[in-house]
DNA sequence: GTAATTGCAAAGGATTTGCAACAGT
DNA sequence: ACTGTTGCAAATCCTTTGCAATTAC
């Protein structure tokens, strides 16, 4: 695993301990290229035969954020989840579905682009940037489902416009 | 307070009690043009001489947030903000200084038009959105902080292509 | 009057922390 | 050897919930 070994350059790097356990977290979130949250991540581990207390994979995870390897997000369910930054989508903008709460992704560099102009446009130096854009998905459109304005009409055009 | 107004109407539409405390909550929320948190939210009305408990603030919250007049947002500061979406300012992308932690807000309607089309694109039926941006603020940039990536060099470009 | 809300305190769920035993350098 | 980690359980923080007393309609 490739990207395992990156972070233990970091740890190395930081003159901390590589040890069996951030070793194993590493490899799994790694491995996936879902977003993983705490409770799936000691699952996975459990099946590959490690038994991982959660304190220390919150720990590591911490570290894996602060190595930059890993990002956190927060997708309103209460939790976090967690992808790691390389191999397949380098993307963090999100399409999150209301109705059934799927997560797909966006890649558009156009966009990346323009919201760096409009960073910098006011005196701030981006690092980086999460888009989350909820609404309904294909699948629940076709089903019939409608937006969740439950109140006053308040459409997208009306907050945003 | 005609915003107070507003959600009177969708407490009636709804058949809804339209009570003492919800409206005081409601004052208070349409007042502010800050993210409120709870606590903050609970200080300012014990300012005015309510004494509301959280339960019923929280309450309120989901309501005032159901009926499309309050927006909730999420900063990762382990707790949840409200704003309300009407009055001064129809934005909901936020620049986040990763250094003291202000937040300052963006208004670019390009922006808005093109995400709405990258989700359209996927058939996705968007409906609201957010977008927040990670970084060191003019401020903090000029006092010499460093972006903190900590580990190994993993800037804007590399990341996002 | 009736049905819904309030407020307290207790429960809940995710995350953090203290500390003795243990592993990495 | 020495410093830092692990894992458990307890603690903490935000948020939700149960229920008797209260309020809006």
């Amino acid at each position: 695993m490739s990207f395992v070994h990156l972070f233990r350059r970091y740890l190395r790097e930081q003159g901390l301990p590589v040890t069996q356990q951030r070793e194993a977290i590493a490899e799994v979130v790694f491995a996936s290229s879902e977003h993983l949250s705490v409770e799936e991540l000691e699952t996975l581990l459990r099946e590959r035969g490690e038994r991982i207390g959660k304190a220390t994979i919150y720990r590591t995870l911490e570290m894996l954020v602060k190595s930059g390897l890993v990002e956190e997000h927060d997708f309103g369910e209460g939790f976090k989840r967690y992808e790691h930054l390389f191999g397949q989508k380098p993307v963090r903008e999100h399409l999150i579905c209301t109705e059934c709460g799927k997560v797909a992704e966006i890649h558009s560099p156009e966009l990346v682009r323009m919201q760096e102009e409009a960073a910098r446009r006011q005196g701030f130096q981006p690092s980086r940037y999460r888009l989350q854009i909820y609404g309904l998905c294909a699948d629940c459109q076709a089903a019939g489902a409608e937006l969740r304005w439950e109140g006053l009409s308040c459409p997208i055009e009306t907050i945003q416009g």
